[in-house]
RNA sequence: GGCCCGGUAGUUCAGUUGGUUAGAACGCUAGCCUGUCACGCUAGAGGUCGUGGGUUCGAGCCCCAUUCGGGUCGCCA
């Protein structure tokens, strides 16, 4: 036996027992006379002593030993508050070394979050000893079988679909995988397990779920892993969107829930029409932290006297700055002008008037109309942002953000989910002057095949939904459509036939002609889920060997060249250069 | 692909108007130390200033090109 116990273990109780421990040296403390060593393993740290120099020979931090001795006591003054087995430690004669270490890291692991990480991406394994991205990991599989426990427990069965799957033509870049017994033929790594749940519906599964590996040839962003990243993955027959709502709810906030001490706010999530987030958050993926909203002012605006707002679109943000320096509002106007405004009005209340140069251009009645619709309060400033409707409330939303965290109203100890539905069936594309899809084709349009006979399809609403929190987009999801007829309706507003939905979705457009349940779904992202939870800014601190901003393993070397006998069998001809 | 920021010791960084031998902290090595727990003290090693060119009497610093990172927009049905 290499060890009777972990480096977490030991207590008062086992004072006086023969232990052996394995583990990494943490920090080495020689008197002299003598050494004391933090010993670390995944569970914790135990301080062992020796007492004599030559012993340490060829022991330097992160050197893994094995060190056999006795349980002692640590009276009074030399107990350590700080370590769960900081009333004890283990006195031994000598260490035995079990795997030497280079005597210069490449990094220290206690700091490694400073290191750049391009370093720590080249020695991940060491990376991951340090003390929170090694939680992280733990915790990702803490949450990962919470979820999984959880499905169950919804009598949602967990069933896999391939890795190996063909291309499909529309969203992100697919990777390629190519074919060696089929010449100049292609795999597909799959973007999501979509088609194949769906079909799983087809054949009679009622509840499928799966931590689900999705891969898309996309380039990275901080909350979005390059290449490959993992999603709760599930479908229900015969479910309507408020019965997906429910699940998700249920799913997410008891999850959110056991994983931290935060606030959660509570199911039912808040549902906002994708309409009304633009407007009053300026954004689809709104952070209901922030307890700032954004109001539509162009109609007071179009009769009012101000020249530079007439005509154009003009939204409203009241907050509370009383006690705000000049340098405040210059700080807003500068954030402004980086969002891509000329500038940024605003109209300060205090005592009754407003104060600033927009002001002279309202009338008495249109300045009591604005403190009334807008519940302006004394001390309250109303910030204009204008400009043209396309581009009005992302302005708005990135001035919102500012504000709220500049006048500190974000709470940055909760977790604020909702809902955003009703998202447009489509939409106008102006380049190519024809009507797209918004989101995907898979979605089930609002009204159903009355709709997409009877009204402008710019009017019409998917079954599409997401679930955002803290301003991060967690999931989207949908109401399937499961009709073919309504299929062939629906592609052909978007100018494709039936040959397109045959070439392109075939087999799902043919499963759907031999009885196919109404289903509907989401797959909210455990990346994101994790990273919420670890606190962490990067999606790359919640993976253990994830890929670097421009895809690639810099620890393995992947992507990396490849034999000619290896391209030969995949049929794939390189011209050298 | 566009834009912004960066690359100086193993790591994180400083480096003045272009001027003598490029510094600090941590880490590492050696020595001293029997109660530390981020131990302490003393000494030491460690640098192609990302790469290539240019300007200059002289370049870490200025100019051009290039490369590698990070962020962001595009992209992400």
């Amino acid at each position: 036996m290499l060890r009777t116990h972990t480096c977490g273990e030991l207590r008062q109780s086992h004072i006086g027992s023969t232990v052996s421990l394995c583990g990494w040296v943490d920090t080495i403390r020689d008197h002299g006379g003598v050494i004391f060593i933090d010993l670390r393993d995944q569970y914790g740290i135990t301080q062992v002593v020796f007492h004599n120099q030559a012993v340490m020979e060829g022991v330097g931090t992160e050197t893994v030993i094995r060190a056999v001795g006795t349980v002692m006591p640590r009276e009074n003054e030399a107990v350590n508050e700080k370590l769960a087995t900081g009333s004890v430690e283990v006195h031994s004669c000598a260490p035995e070394i079990l795997g030497p270490c280079k005597n210069m890291l490449p990094f220290e692991i206690d700091l490694s979050h400073h290191t750049r990480e391009e370093i720590r991406l080249k020695y991940r394994y060491l990376d991951l000893r340090n003390e929170k991205l090694h939680s992280n990991i733990l915790m990702r599989s803490k949450i990962i079988s919470f979820l999984r426990s959880q499905m169950e427990a919804l009598g949602f069965v967990d069933l896999q679909t391939p890795i190996l799957t063909s291309s499909s033509p529309e969203g992100a870049r697919d990777y390629l995988v190519p074919s060696r017994v089929h010449a100049g033929e292609f795999y597909a790594l799959p973007q999501s397990p979509q088609q194949f749940k769906q079909l799983l519906m087809v054949a009679g599964f009622d509840k499928y779920y799966q931590i689900a590996p999705c891969f898309r040839d996309e380039d990275a962003r901080g909350d979005r892993s390059p290449g490959e990243f993992y999603q709760l993955d599930f479908e229900m027959a015969f479910a309507t969107q408020e019965d997906i709502f429910q699940i998700g709810e249920t799913v997410l906030y008891n999850t959110f829930k056991a994983f931290t001490n935060k606030k959660v706010s509570p199911a039912p999530f808040r549902r906002i029409s994708f309409a009304d987030s633009m407007l009053h958050y300026g954004t689809d993926k709104p952070d209901l932290r922030n307890p700032l909203v954004i109001n539509d002012l162009t109609d007071f605006f179009a009769t009012a006297n101000f020249p530079l707002f007439k005509g154009k679109a003009v939204r409203g943000i009241v907050a509370n700055c009383s006690g705000q320096s000049r340098k405040f509002f210059d700080g807003a106007e500068s954030a402004a002008i980086a969002l891509g405004m000329k500038g940024l009005g605003y109209l300060t209340y205090t005592e009754g008037t407003f104060k600033g140069p927009i002001a002279k251009f309202l009338t008495p009645d249109e300045q009591a109309k604005l403190i009334l619709e807008e519940n302006i309060k004394s001390g309250d400033t109303i910030f204009f942002i204008c400009d043209s409707k396309e581009i009005v409330s992302s302005l708005a939303g990135g001035v919102r953000r500012w504000l709220g965290e500049e006048l500190a109203l974000v709470d940055h100890d909760s977790f604020e989910f909702c809902y955003i539905v009703d998202f447009p069936m489509y939409e106008y594309n102006v380049e190519e002057r024809k009507i797209d899809f918004t989101h995907n084709p898979f979605s089930m349009p609002q009204g159903g095949l009355e709709a997409l006979n009877t009204l402008d399809p710019l009017d019409i609403f998917a079954y599409q939904y997401d679930i955002v929190c803290n301003g991060i987009e967690l999931s989207s999801g949908a109401v399937r459509n499961h009709s073919p007829e309504i299929m062939r309706k629906a592609f052909e507003i978007a100018g494709y036939g039936e040959e397109e939905i045959k070439t392109k979705f075939g087999a799902m457009y043919t499963a759907f002609q031999y009885g196919a349940p109404p289903h509907a779904g989401m797959a909210p992202g455990v990346d994101r889920i994790v990273m919420l939870l670890c606190g962490e800014e990067t999606i790359r601190d919640v993976i253990a060997f994830p890929l670097n901003g421009s895809a690639q393993d810099l620890m393995m070397g992947a992507p990396s060249p490849v034999t000619d006998s290896q391209l030969r069998d995949a049929h794939i001809y390189v011209s050298k250069i």
